[in-house]
DNA sequence: TATGAATGAGTTTTCATTCAT
DNA sequence: AATGAATGAAAACTCATTCAT
């Protein structure tokens, strides 16, 4: 009922075999990448497991040998993007040094981060539990882990660099990124290509006003005390 | 799930036609009422048109004889609830009198409207341009001047209250909805039915912190002057 | 995600609507038919909703208008088919008289039955657990259901036409059945389209031996007695 | 269910070689077994060709160096099965002496011999073409060569030790075989867990009774003749 | 106005088999 | 001989929307 008709024909050329794992490593990432540009290109949804097949040079079975589901693939693409902006905040924040006058120059490097992501806010806003619903539920804690786990260590550097109390970087960036997501969604989608370039613009403004107000509030909580409790 | 295999059975007899527009309205309601029973009942995505009419009583057909798309049956939910929700609000603002000490009374109310809105959130949670994206431009268009407007009412009362700049309010409230959306996507999401009220505690808890210090934030921005130019 | 891009393009011409009951069974015929018609042409498993569609000059989606799986349909055609046979055999059995005499001309006549239908014969065969497991449950248990009442008619009018006691007669047809369609298994198959016409004839043979030796053993079985027991 | 995401563990090393003829046998075993044990426990359908070669505790690729084709496993599995069986006949009925008198204990004996390998019934059952359909020509031939010289040498003590007609011994027994499979589609399929026991005591009871009328009938054909000709 | 029959696009995932290593 | 990465065909079913009555 679903074996090939006339079993084993091979039409197309075959991939190169990725056998060691140096190999698969990057035949993932040929996925991954496939699907990041079709997704940049795409209007609306996720562009279809067979169209990232083809755009990554691979049979459309192959593309399940590396995921176990479309959303999947979706969630990884989620997890890099987020993995290498924290990293350049982090790298970010280390430049900026430590202190609390470094604060301004940590938002609006985060505020450019965002902004030079439109792919990236545009997955995490897709992702209101619209990736969620179809994932295998391993992938779905791992992504969850990973994500905290990153956020975490972010956290902790500007925990240490501000001096607050352990936790509250976390708690700071957590909503940070809540508040980066809303704003997305309210200001940044593409309404029509025309305005992509305004909206990213006008994305930006709000969001470094949003968060420059958020962060000092937040870290003003205790005016009187030597470490704001946040 | 259909198939009339065994003959039909007559089920709803026509339905009683609705000539003045007061049937009109009423027939519209029931939609709606339809809708929003089905979405709160609903664990993943929107009930199909068919559902919607079968709840209301009605045919698949008179459904779109109201409106011209199931989103946007959805939108006119949406800002029904936000309209609700910002007549409270107005209403417990002037309740709590005019003054900066309101403010914390202004805010907790804020947050007890949307956590006892769950539906409200979810559906704006929902609407990703996920609605948007379905919806006649003209709705499009249509809600997002209602809901402005709306805002903007509840901006101006700010104002005045607060004794804000011009369209201050209207911009804190943007910002708060945004805010709040972003945070009930990351902690209100209903990940499993057992931690239902747990989350939504959480979320309202997350919620105030987070706009008590936006607000504080943004309300402090030129502490020496005398109103904040925000 | 499952939207038509452009909603509501209507390509193919529109089948005239049934709207009344008699019109809606006609289509359900229709349907019928053109699995019929295709299962007999088809060598390989049951032929493609799409297929099936098309050949009734329909769309689709209506097909399962009138059905809720493909599998119904043929569970239907099989009832359909049995019940047909089952009132030829009726009727065959009354006109053979109702004597101990007439069983051979009844034996021979369910025999030609079968040979005659060598579609109801490969549907039945395919028809292990093949259909139930996509069947719905409804139709499964309707299916089972119709199909004893048949063979309880027929039953009865053995057991009334040989003497036999009550319910010899069903017992007597469930396992002429089941010998049908076993051997139908062994000798009946089409191993290849050349040799259809004989297979047929060593299948009708074979069948007729076996059912005679079967009902003589049955209906001997209290030698002594008036009426045997079975 | 596959996803090698985060790097591969090396499963199973190479499996040793099987170089000389005995090896190569006992690997082919493990096959046939591992099939075996998966088919027992599948509740749908044939278990994957993947599955079969883990449970062997080898590559996908290594079993095809042992069959052709995935049916090909089952056919044989389906010949060890009867073959045992037949042996087992054949044995019961020296056992049970060479006489008229000895078919009600041979007949028993099938039946409880059936009833004890519900797995081979299953398959057979199974086997409706859906795997002919899909194996080797050479292997349907060698497959029905063999079931046939096995059923002969059976059917070849049973001419002997019923004085009967040569071939009729064959006859009668595959007779019983078709009878045996339409049988068991009939009442011995698993519509439930719960019923499992229950249904193959039905079948079996009504086996017994059927087979018992069968062979009466068919051996009592010539009633005044010293051998029946069947 | 109300009805509900008809439409048909749209897509993920499985899995038997091959063959480069 | 053994491995396991790569292939790609194959198909059921849903559901928003239309439009003939």
């Amino acid at each position: 009922m679903c074996a090939p008709a006339v079993a084993g024909v091979r039409r197309g050329l075959i991939a190169k075999r990725a056998y060691d794992e140096t190999a698969k490593e990057a035949r993932r990432q040929a996925i991954l990448d496939a699907a990041d540009r079709l997704f940049a290109e795409a209007s609306d949804g996720l562009p279809s497991a067979a169209e990232i097949a083809e755009a990554a040079g691979l049979a459309k079975g192959t593309v399940y040998l590396y995921f176990d589901t479309k959303e999947d693939i979706f969630a990884a693409l989620l997890l890099e993007g987020w993995g290498r902006a924290m990293d350049a905040l982090e790298e970010s924040f280390v430049e900026a040094g430590r202190s609390r006058e470094a604060l301004p120059v940590f938002l609006s490097r985060f505020v450019a981060m965002m902004k030079g992501r439109p792919n990236l806010m545009r997955l995490d806003a897709y992702d209101n539990g619209m990736l969620e619903r179809k994932m295998t539920s391993a992938a779905v804690i791992a992504f969850k882990t990973a994500f905290l786990a990153r956020l975490e260590r972010v956290g902790a550097v500007l925990d240490d660099a501000l001096g607050l109390n352990a936790g509250s970087g976390l708690k700071l960036l957590a909503r940070s990124h809540a508040i980066t997501r809303g704003l997305w969604q309210t200001v940044g989608s593409p309404a029509g290509a025309e305005s992509a370039a305004n909206s990213l613009d006008a994305f930006a403004e709000e969001l470094l006003e949003t968060l420059t107000h958020y962060w000092r509030g937040a870290l003003s909580e205790a005016s009187a005390g030597e470490a704001p409790r946040l």
